[in-house]
DNA sequence: ATTTTGCGCAACCAAATAATTGCATATATT
DNA sequence: AATATATGCAATTATTTGGTTGCGCAAAAT
């Protein structure tokens, strides 16, 4: 089971679930209300960004809040800063790759 | 056959690809040669790259060299600046996520 | 001209994934 | 006390994925 933070975003739901949450914890049931997958399917998408720890829980009587774990989501931003410049630079980028063909 | 950025960089092998070219455009035989997989296997992460437009290629004779293209990749931090606030703000911010689940 | 090299494509296979269904348990509500 | 609600867990299934093997073709090298 390979469960780290880039493969739990793949999934459009899990990144529609993620941004969900990240306004205000929720429940499962009210997270499910949002999709039209069944309360299990959500759950289970829950269940793997719990894994992974881009969601924490806080038991409430027998309801479950899930909040969104900034500092996972980090590894993704620190792992995408490095190609940052080749898109913020412009076209003198460009050349640059066109001469390491030759 | 569900082909985006998000998918693509969930595998590891692929995202190492990316670090390799991103530095400078480099042949399917000389990208394999940096891993363990076989020329096929990393032909097939190349071509998924490709498909999602992550990388694009030249034709050079009987080689293809493969290139990175920094646009695609900036659909995923465009997607992550919302978040980013979350872990760039600090305690107070906790307090906040913890009121919701009042 | 023959052989080697670089590459893509298609078929196949094992493992992983996403979703469904059925069940169990604990906490509310009546 | 009995029922309803919120949730997790396990088993099952269909689909997707990552990888291998074998093939064909065009461009170099001999």
């Amino acid at each position: 089971m390979r469960r780290d933070v880039f493969q739990a975003i793949a999934d459009p739901t899990r990144r529609a679930i993620l941004t969900l949450i990240a306004l205000h914890a929720m429940t499962p049931n009210a997270i499910a209300e949002h999709f039209e997958s069944s309360r299990q399917a959500v759950s289970k998408h829950i269940k793997i960004l719990a894994e992974c720890e881009l969601v924490s829980q806080k038991q409430q009587g027998r309801e479950i809040y899930y909040q969104f774990n900034p500092q996972k989501m980090k590894e993704v931003a620190d792992w995408l800063s490095p190609f940052q410049q080749l898109w913020e630079t412009r076209f003198d980028q460009l050349d640059k790759l066109l001469n390491n063909l030759k």
